[in-house]
DNA sequence: TCTGGGGTCCTAGGACCC
DNA sequence: TCTGGGGTCCTAGGACCC
C-alpha cells in the first residue's frame, strides 16, 4: 500500500507576483497581461475569484466580470525560480518527486514514517517547510494513489490537508462529480450526463463493454478511476520517471489578424529560431515539423512534413515550415495564430553528419555559439531578419567557403 | 465569453508491405 | 482480378491538462 502526496501550490503566479509587489495583496489580480489584449487568464487572486475570473477565461472577459481588478503581465522566470524552490524542499523529505507541472507535484512518501511520522503529520511537516522557504501556501492531498491524492489536494483547497484513508476511496470519491477525474473535460461530461452519469459512483453501474464501446480505451480507465486506481492515461508510470520530450513547439497568436505574407514568414521564422534553439539544447533531431495556422473564424489546421533526414537546424526548420506555409495557407482569410511544432525525435548518430560531408556539424556548432551570444546579450544580438536570411542562404548554396568554418583563415602578421 | 502557449494522448483513414 | 488480414508509418484533428 503507497502514501502519495500531491502537492499544490495556491494561485501561485498571483501568490509570487505578491511577493515582488505586496502591495497587490488582498486584492483582486489577474495574472496574464492587459484586459483590452487577446489572451487568458493565466491565474487570478481569491478576490478575482469571486467576482467569477477564473483561468483559462478570455482577458477581456475578466474584465467585464471584474473591471477594478489590478490586470499584471505573467512573469514565468520568477515561477520557475520559485518552483525550483518548493522542488528543493520537496527532495528533503523523499527523493521519489515528480514535478507534475510548474505548480504542482506527486511525492511517493511510502515508507517514511519512521522518520517523519504518519501521513498528516509528515504533511503538516512539509506545508511548514514550504511556507517558511518561501511565504507561499499549498494544499496537500493524500492518500494510495495519485489519482485520489490529486483530487483530494484540489478539495483541500485552499491552504489545506485532506487525508483519503486508505480502503476508503471508492467512498471518498462516490459522490463527487464526474468532471473532478482529471481527463474528464467539458466534452466527456456531456456525454456522461448524457447517458445519466454525473457522479464518479456511477460510473460503477456500468460495465466495461459499454465504457469502451462508447468511450474508447479511455473508458475502460474511467471503471478503475471511479474506484481510485491509477489506471492509464495521465498516472502510467512511477513518480519520478521523467519521460523524454515528445514535441517541442512555438506559435504566436496576432493581436489583429494579418495576411501580409511578410509578417507570416518573418513570425514563423522567428518561431522556428526558437524550436530549433530549443533541439540543439536537448540534443534533438526532428523528423517532422508542423505548421499550424488559425484563421479569423478560429478554423484550424495542421500541415505536417516529415524530412529523409532529421535536422536540428535553423534553415531546415525555416525552409520546411515556409513551404508548407505557402502550400497550404488560404489567402482569402486572415491569419489569427501561427505556429511551428518538431516531432518525431531522433538522436543523433553521428553518420547522418558524415552523409552530408560535416555541413550539419558545422552549422550545428555556428548556431551553438549563436545561442551562447543570445544568452549572454539577449535575443537581439544575434537577430537575422527574415530577407537577410533569404541572402545568406542563397549564398551558402553558390559558396560552400560561406559555411561557417569553412571562412578562409585569415592571414595574421 | 471572442477564445494563450506549451505540452500529452487518442482516433482514424490511407499508403504500403508481407 | 470483386477483394484478406495484420503491422507500421504518416498525417490531421481533437480532447484535455496546467
Amino acid at each position: 500500500m503507497k502514501t502519495i502526496f500531491h502537492v499544490d501550490m495556491d494561485a501561485f503566479f498571483v501568490s509570487v507576483e505578491e511577493l515582488y509587489d505586496p502591495s497587490l495583496r488582498g486584492k483582486p489580480v489577474v495574472v496574464g497581461g492587459k484586459s483590452t489584449e487577446r489572451g487568458v487568464v493565466s491565474a487570478a487572486s481569491y478576490e478575482a475569484r469571486k467576482f467569477g475570473v477564473h483561468s483559462a477565461m478570455p482577458l477581456r472577459t475578466a474584465y467585464q466580470h471584474c473591471p477594478q481588478a489590478i490586470f499584471v503581465e505573467g512573469h514565468p522566470e520568477r515561477y520557475r525560480e520559485y518552483s525550483g524552490r518548493v522542488f528543493e524542499i520537496l527532495n528533503q523529505f523523499t527523493p521519489v518527486v515528480e514535478m507534475a507541472s510548474i505548480d504542482e507535484a506527486y511525492l511517493d512518501m511510502t515508507g517514511t514514517e519512521r522518520l517523519l511520522g504518519p501521513p498528516l503529520l509528515a504533511a503538516h511537516k512539509l506545508h511548514e517547510a514550504i511556507k517558511k522557504a518561501t511565504d507561499l501556501n499549498c494544499s496537500i492531498g493524500i492518500a494510495t494513489s495519485r489519482l485520489v491524492a490529486k483530487i483530494a489536494s484540489d478539495q483541500a483547497k485552499r491552504n489545506g490537508i485532506l487525508h483519503v484513508l486508505p480502503g476508503l476511496e471508492s467512498r471518498y470519491l462516490a459522490p463527487l462529480e464526474v468532471k473532478r477525474i482529471p481527463g474528464v473535460g467539458k466534452v466527456m461530461e456531456k456525454n456522461l450526463h448524457g447517458i445519466g452519469v454525473r457522479r464518479i459512483g456511477d460510473l460503477s453501474v456500468l460495465d466495461e463493454k459499454q465504457l469502451t464501446g462508447r468511450f474508447g480505451k479511455w473508458g475502460l480507465s474511467l471503471a478503475g478511476k471511479s474506484q481510485g486506481l491509477d489506471a492509464g492515461g495521465w498516472f502510467s508510470g512511477e513518480i519520478g520517471e521523467k519521460a523524454n520530450p515528445k514535441s517541442i513547439s512555438h506559435e504566436h497568436t496576432f493581436n489583429e489578424d494579418t495576411r501580409d505574407a511578410e509578417r507570416l514568414e518573418a513570425t514563423l521564422a522567428h518561431l522556428a529560431e526558437k524550436v530549433a534553439r530549443r533541439l540543439r539544447e536537448h540534443g534533438l533531431h526532428a523528423r517532422t515539423i508542423q505548421l499550424k495556422l488559425r484563421y479569423s473564424d478560429f478554423t484550424t489546421i495542421t500541415r505536417a512534413h516529415s524530412l529523409a533526414t532529421p535536422t536540428q537546424l535553423d534553415i531546415d526548420l525555416i525552409e520546411q515550415s515556409r513551404s508548407l506555409l505557402h502550400a497550404n495557407r488560404d489567402r482569402a482569410q486572415a491569419v489569427r495564430l501561427i505556429g511551428i511544432q518538431a516531432t518525431g525525435f531522433e538522436q543523433a548518430t553521428g553518420q547522418l553528419e558524415l552523409m552530408d560531408g560535416g555541413r550539419s556539424e558545422r552549422w550545428r556548432q555556428a548556431l551553438g555559439a549563436a545561442d551562447k551570444l543570445r544568452d549572454k546579450y539577449g535575443e537581439s544580438a544575434v537577430a537575422l531578419g527574415a530577407g537577410l536570411r533569404g541572402k545568406f542562404r542563397e549564398r551558402v548554396h553558390e559558396n560552400p567557403a560561406a559555411l561557417p568554418g569553412k571562412e578562409p583563415k585569415r592571414k595574421t602578421d
